[in-house]
RNA sequence: GCGGGUGUGGCGGAAUUGGCAGACGCGCUAGCCUUAGGAGCUAGUGUCACCGAUGUGCAGGUUCAAGUCCUGUCACCCGCACCA
């Protein structure tokens, strides 16, 4: 019989949609997993087919976890505002919803073309106001916890966009979504405190098991240091604080920086000599972009303050006062004290500006480069430090300073602030409302959702502006708290906010009265396994750890961290080892290979196409191999004859089979799983038939990652029931061991020979029965045996001199 | 510059964590089959002067034994980027 995918994977999608055979079980006693993917953008252009990479992975372990007994929830879902549909809505004139709506509809026929375990019950849509309406309700909780606020700051701004960006979201200095300039406007914004929760957020880490360039990667995004506040004082007696994590080098401190927007300069001009050239600088520095100040880094720019010196609070000495925008306002305190001997910055811009170098601590030469690495060396130039190790003048140095009242121990942290409005139409509003006399005010919660108007135009503005503020029909309102009249906050939230807390929804996707009950969040949280990308690691997993720690706080979920284990997957690449792009031309459309090969094939394709966390080319070829290991598997049928038990020549590969399989999926090597059932098959046809027991273990062994044909072969062989409703086989690890193996003789290391010995052939045996061999009698004939040793089922090797 | 990672056939990639390098697949070669084939079957396929030698980016080292451990070095990829 010819294997015709097509039919085969059309019949039993509609069997398991019309029995909701994946839908998840809301009996909370049994043995839950909860596998999660992220959730997709719905574009116009429709699935990928990186996506299915991660899709299948996780549903393979769906599936497994099912035929072992879980009660298995893998939903899915649509993190569907943001700015290409609502692009595309402008340029066709077609409204936003209704154009999330089309896509929505083209991706749910791509995934459940591709077979995946889905519980579709329980799809979400950010963009539904009944889902959006508790993105809002979090939003309020963090205001009334104070985490929410609005603040006239710098930000990013992107220029095609025409909207704020999140620092998180600036690339190289250019819009991550659209490569355009990014440039700093003074705007309001809200910002949510994420800063607060960045201890807690590091702490989770220890916790929970991520693979280590996750944790890594958000470790140094949040970038925590231990220092020490300083306090230097100045010739006109006002004092400033420097941030430092060397304080035990202040005797090398030869002057001090400050940030060009530091408050001191406005202060002290009056006092500044200089103070137009130092407020030329300060303009030109403003002027900036991120991009230009990142491609000038190499090249140090600064001006002295005339007329002010700072004073190094361990020896009195007076040092010049620098503005440099090498010095970042955002970070510590905007003042640093510079140490050219041993900080490559400071050492570039004391080279620079002729200022001195004073070496604290001995070992390299300062006077031809920075010692930086220093942490072994001895203190000198340093009064009460020399001779110390660095190690002990820290210590040192912190109790002298505090004792002093010189300085006080402060961790500080790359990490900023979440900036949280978006000047655009799709997205979900801020339910706030301002009012001249009461400020900003919270709408209450039971006004939630608060819906997004239908308005003409979504047109960007240049002032700014959302394209909600033309509105004044929906900006218009009345104050909640006096009813005097006030205006609606007319941005909207960023794309993150709905993505923050989805996996919550799916708990329990339609109650109306929490974002999910109690019970549901108790039984399913925290996520099993989570796998998602690597791009969203200080973005999307971030937020929503933060999300999660702060509901955790105010008593909503029962978890502290949302996802128990998180693993991430390489891209697929076009065919010529590039990234896909439509301006390459090396899109693969996952509808054709589907149609061309079918969806076990390209699940199995995908998950055969090489190590899963790395990057991997498409390959049109090698996708033919899956497909003729699947025509080799359906054929299995023509030679199928009777037998209840493992024919005993294959029954230790069939058991070691089923134990590769199966941990090879709890390990994400789902390659290497598929090999073993490509030589467990090669072995079956090389005996010419297949009893039924072995067929049954081995359709069943395929069936995470070919759930059609395999379903299919099982009522074909007439098995009862549905494949995915019957057992994972079990393996007997003393059967995975064969009577006889062939091991390696060795002479001097040099394989000699090849002998078969029982597998539990004792040492001398193995060794007495090697020598028997004539290519190794002949080797060692004459010669004296130093050492011969046997390594149990793998080799002899015989010393000889 | 800092952090993370990777170097194995023509290609994608395996290798029980110190024990027969190249599993599995693609491609390629030869033969069979076919009116035909971007179909199927069988056999072969790291390299070299075909006994044999040699081989995991490069150079050393440890070991009976090294892709795996140690020292040095080169190349590439990803992330962050003046964070004091």
């Amino acid at each position: 019989m010819k294997y015709n995918y097509t039919e085969i994977e059309k019949k039993w999608q509609q069997i398991w949609d019309e029995n909701k055979t994946f839908a998840a079980k809301d009996d909370y006693t049994l043995p839950k997993f909860y596998g999660l993917v992220e959730f997709p953008y719905p574009s116009g252009q429709g699935l990928h087919v990186g996506h299915p990479r991660s899709y299948t992975a996780i549903d393979i372990v769906a599936r497994k976890k099912r035929l072992q007994g879980y009660n298995v929830l893998y939903p899915m879902g649509w993190d569907a505002f943001g700015l290409p549909t609502e692009n595309f809505a402008i340029k066709n004139h077609i409204h936003p919803a209704e154009v999330t709506k089309n896509n929505i509809a083209n991706f749910k026929r791509q995934l459940k073309s591709l077979g995946f375990s889905f519980d579709w019950d329980r799809e979400v849509n950010t963009t539904d106001p009944e889902y959006y309406k508790w993105t809002q309700w979090i939003f309020l909780q963090l205001y009334k916890k104070g985490l929410a606020y609005k603040s006239k700051m710098s930000v990013n701004w992107c220029t095609s966009c025409k909207c704020v960006l999140a620092n998180e979201e600036v690339v190289n200095g250019v819009c991550e979504r659209c490569g355009s300039e990014v440039v700093h406007r003074e705007k309001s914004q809200w910002m949510l405190k994420i800063t607060d929760y960045a201890e807690k957020l590091l702490d989770g880490l220890d916790e929970v098991d991520f693979i280590d360039r996750v944790k890594t990667q958000q470790r140094n995004w949040i970038g925590r240091s231990y220092g020490t506040l300083v306090s230097f004082g100045s010739t006109i007696g006002d004092t400033f604080e420097v941030f430092t994590t060397r304080a035990d080098t202040l005797f090398g401190a030869t002057y001090t920086v400050l940030s060009p927007e530091h408050p001191l300069i406005e202060k002290w001009a009056d006092k500044i000599e200089n103070y137009d050239e130092v407020l030329a600088y300060k303009q030109e520095a403003a002027k900036k972009s991120d991009f230009e100040r990142t491609e000038l880094a190499k090249d140090k720019t600064g001006v002295m303050l005339k007329g002010i010196k700072a004073v190094n609070p361990v020896n009195n000495t007076e040092i010049p006062i620098f503005i440099s925008d090498y010095v970042l306002i955002s970070y510590g305190t905007g003042a640093i004290m510079a140490v050219p001997a041993h900080d490559t910055r400071d050492w570039d811009f004391a080279k620079k500006f002729g200022l001195p170098i004073i070496e604290v601590v001995a070992g390299g030469n300062v006077e031809q480069e920075a010692f930086t690495d220093c942490n072994t060396g001895v203190m000198v130039n340093s009064d009460f430090l020399n001779g110390l190790s660095v190690e002990d003048a820290k210590v040192k140095i912190q109790e002298w300073l505090t004792e002093n009242g010189l300085g006080k121990r402060k961790t500080n942290y790359k990490l900023r602030d979440w900036v949280f409005s978006r000047q655009r139409y799709w997205g979900e509003p801020i339910p706030m409302v301002y009012c001249e006399k009461c400020g900003y005010v919270p709408l209450p919660e039971n006004e939630l959702p608060l819906t997004l108007p239908n308005v003409d135009s979504y047109e960007p503005t240049d002032n700014g502006e959302s394209p909600l503020a033309k509105m004044t029909d929906w900006v218009n309102t009345t104050c909640p708290c006096c009813g005097a009249p006030a205006t609606r906050e007319t941005d909207t939230m960023p794309q993150w906010a709905g993505s923050s807390w989805y996996f919550l929804r799916y708990c329990d996707p339609n109650n109306p009265d929490a974002l999910a009950s109690k019970e549901a969040l108790e039984y399913w949280g925290p996520v099993d396994w989570y796998n998602g990308g690597m791009e969203h690691t200080t973005l999307h997993l971030l937020y929503s750890r933060f999300w999660h720690l702060f509901l955790y706080d105010i008593g909503v979920v029962p978890n502290k961290e949302p996802y128990a284990k998180r693993t991430s997957h390489g891209m697929i690449l076009g065919e010529n080892g590039e990234k896909m792009s439509k301006s390459r031309g090396n899109v693969v459309n996952p509808d054709e290979i589907i149609r061309d090969y079918g969806a076990d094939t390209m699940r199995v394709y995908e998950m055969f196409i090489g190590d899963f966390e790395k990057a991997a080319p498409w390959s049109q070829s090698s996708i033919k191999g899956s497909k003729r290991f699947l025509d080799k598997v359906f054929a299995l049928q023509d030679v199928l004859v009777d037998g209840d038990s493992y024919r005993s020549e294959i029954e230790a590969e069939i058991h070691k089979t089923i134990k590769k399989v199966t941990d090879d999926i709890e390990g994400l090597k789902m390659n290497t799983a598929i090999a073993a059932l490509m030589s467990l098959l090669n072995t079956i046809a090389a005996t010419g038939s297949i009893n039924r027991a072995e067929f049954k273990t081995f359709i069943t062994l395929l069936n995470p990652f070919a759930p059609h044909i395999t379903e299919e072969l099982w009522k074909i062989a007439g098995f009862d029931g549905m494949l995915n409703a019957t057992e994972w086989p079990k393996y007997d690890d003393a059967k995975c061991i064969d009577s006889a193996v062939e091991i390696a003789v060795q002479v001097n290391g040099k394989i000699k020979a090849r002998i078969k010995v029982p597998a539990d052939i004792d040492n001398m045996s193995a060794i007495s029965l090697a020598k028997e061999n004539n290519a190794v009698a002949a080797e060692i004939e004459g010669k004296t045996i130093i050492k011969e040793l046997y390594v149990p089922k793998r080799l002899v090797n015989i010393v000889v001199k």
